[in-house]
DNA sequence: ATGTCTTTGTGAACGCGTGCACAAAGATAG
DNA sequence: CTATCTTTGTGCACGCGTTCACAAAGACAT
């Protein structure tokens, strides 16, 4: 989530693609490859969209976006489609790499295949740690944050990805940012702030499990209690460095007196599915 | 995204918290920790909005469905709000968590902090591989798959994560959902389909990669050519990598013929590149 | 050519999410 | 108790995204 401005300007109103088509668009490019290696020459766009989940009619509309590449009667063509698609996301060209923050998730990362797999080609991994310097991960040696400007100007990179523990990220962002990236990846639990024409995506685990969380509540029984009941089981521990720790304290109802009965016991309203189609999996850049 | 079903028959009115909603709380209920620890006992809608990147309407709005737990011409309670969305968010109760695949991803996901510290407890790690069974990751000794049922059912788990390949990933979540499982994070690249009732949500960094392209490729110029022209252009830059194989070569529109389309860059390279576990899809259409 | 059958492309309706703008609630001062 | 000032809670309008439903484009058969 860009912290910045949020703004929509609404300006890209001519050859603008719907930012929910376009992050759909991956989605139909993986099933597409696959199609295309099992030499399938056409698919219809109720088999694509069945193969990547999502409703014929949104995708057909989706790829009118992009222009009218299919056959009626037909189908659409995978090879040429996937050129297309391909083409429109910018995967035609390499897009070098830095990651930011060797640790656990870092390292985990730099080993991933879906990076290469697409265009991504990391092209350095940097970390603060001194030990870590010169240290291979994933075959490419792990460099100090000193050479971080150096290598984002060398190899002109524009995307970043930031792994660090979350009180480094802004810092790292600042660093990145000054130094040419545009386009930042950001794993740690924290909001950035970057300037306007830097998009910010973030990627929270632990804001997915607490989603997640959320409806599994709900599908299991009520929520547990009024709310300003007892206290809740407390949850302590947390992992060193995050914005986040205390453990879920009980209510203390300070400033005025609550009136009691502040939580309207929910409704039993069952219709709610499980369907979690409209939580958007990430953030939309501005 | 879930990838059954994705309907919303709207039936949800009364007491549903709007999906949007859910998504940012998670959010608030980091910056209220972060300003509970630094004991600050109150905040307003401006200022919580904006260390949690959001508008303040919107945080205002999102509040309200929850109920009216501010205070006019003060703000709203920290340690009260905090309780609030916890036990909204179903955190004030413990969440046991399996996670299936300890790779490079796994471990990582093992050794997380964001886990524990908001109510979720790894109850157990699986992996398939025999030499994995009784290694120790994160404090916690591997089970092998044959364990994944019995461990459910004894720890009561509804949350199962999944890092494994990518061809792994249906299986896995079949025998998780047979199991007992009702909610799924998925990180490998693939639609899974679960029945309906189980939720699924995704994270897929590779996705997340092309939408930072596709702006990125914006910013810096337009597209490398219209596409729509004839075929043959010099795009063919495609770097090494390329799109997962097939050389991003620009296909003839064989709007009508599709004569050549059936030998179509036979699949040259064998997914074993260092990156290309298993990237693609293992799904199709019914 | 003409007819039939399949599937695209899209107009239109609808619902959700966002953000503005403001009345009202309540704190605080006199 | 009254006045003023701050900040919430929300009615309302708007735009985006989703989905339906269907005309028409084109393949294919005769
Ligand atoms: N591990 C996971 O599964 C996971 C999941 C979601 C989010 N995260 C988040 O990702 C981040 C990294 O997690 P992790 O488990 O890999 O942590 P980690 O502690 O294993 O790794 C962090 C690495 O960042 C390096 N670092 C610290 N400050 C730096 C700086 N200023 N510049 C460059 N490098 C710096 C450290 O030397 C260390 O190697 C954390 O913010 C964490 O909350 C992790
Ligand atoms: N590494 C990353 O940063 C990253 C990022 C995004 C997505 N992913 C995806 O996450 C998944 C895991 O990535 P990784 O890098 O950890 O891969 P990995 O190969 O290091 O680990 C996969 C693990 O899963 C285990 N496994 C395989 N089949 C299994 C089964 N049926 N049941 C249980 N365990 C099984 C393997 O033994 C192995 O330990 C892949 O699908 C990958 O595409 C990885």
């Amino acid at each position: 989530m860009a912290t910045g401005r949020n703004h929509r300007p609404a300006t890209s109103r001519s050859r603008g693609i719907p930012d929910a088509t376009v992050a759909r668009l991956p989605l139909y490019l993986r099933a597409l490859t696959a199609l295309s290696e099992r030499s399938v020459p056409t698919v219809s766009s109720e088999e694509l969209a069945s193969a990547a989940g999502v409703n014929s009619a949104k995708l057909r509309k989706d790829f009118s976006y992009l222009g009218s590449y299919g056959t009626r009667g037909v189908g659409y063509d995978v090879e040429y489609l996937v050129y297309q698609i391909s083409r429109e996301l910018g995967l035609t060209q390499d897009w070098p790499v830095v990651i930011v923050g060797i640790g656990n998730l870092g390292a985990a990362l730099a080993n991933y295949g879906g990076f290469a797999s697409r265009g991504f080609r990391v092209a350095a991994l940097i970390d603060a740690d001194p030990a870590m310097t010169g240290k291979p991960v994933a075959g490419i040696a792990v460099q100090h944050s000193d050479e971080l400007e150096r290598v984002i100007e060398e190899n002109g990179v524009s995307i970043g990805v930031i792994a660090t523990p979350a009180a480094s990220a802004q810092p790292v962002a600042d660093r990145l940012v000054a130094a040419g990236v545009t386009s930042i990846l950001n794993f740690a639990p924290t909001v950035l702030s970057v300037p306007e024409g830097v998009d910010v995506r973030k990627v929270d685990l632990s804001i997915e499990l607490q989603i997640l969380a959320f409806h599994e509540q709900r599908k299991s029984g009520e929520l547990p209690d009024d709310g300003r009941a007892v206290p809740g089981t407390d949850i302590g521990e947390d992992a060193g460095g995050g914005v986040t720790g205390s453990p879920v304290a009980p209510p203390a109802a300070s400033v005025t007196k609550r009136t009691a009965s502040a939580a309207p016991a929910a409704t039993d309203r069952r219709g709610d599915e499980p369907g979690n189609d409209g939580d958007l999996p990430a953030v939309m850049p501005a």
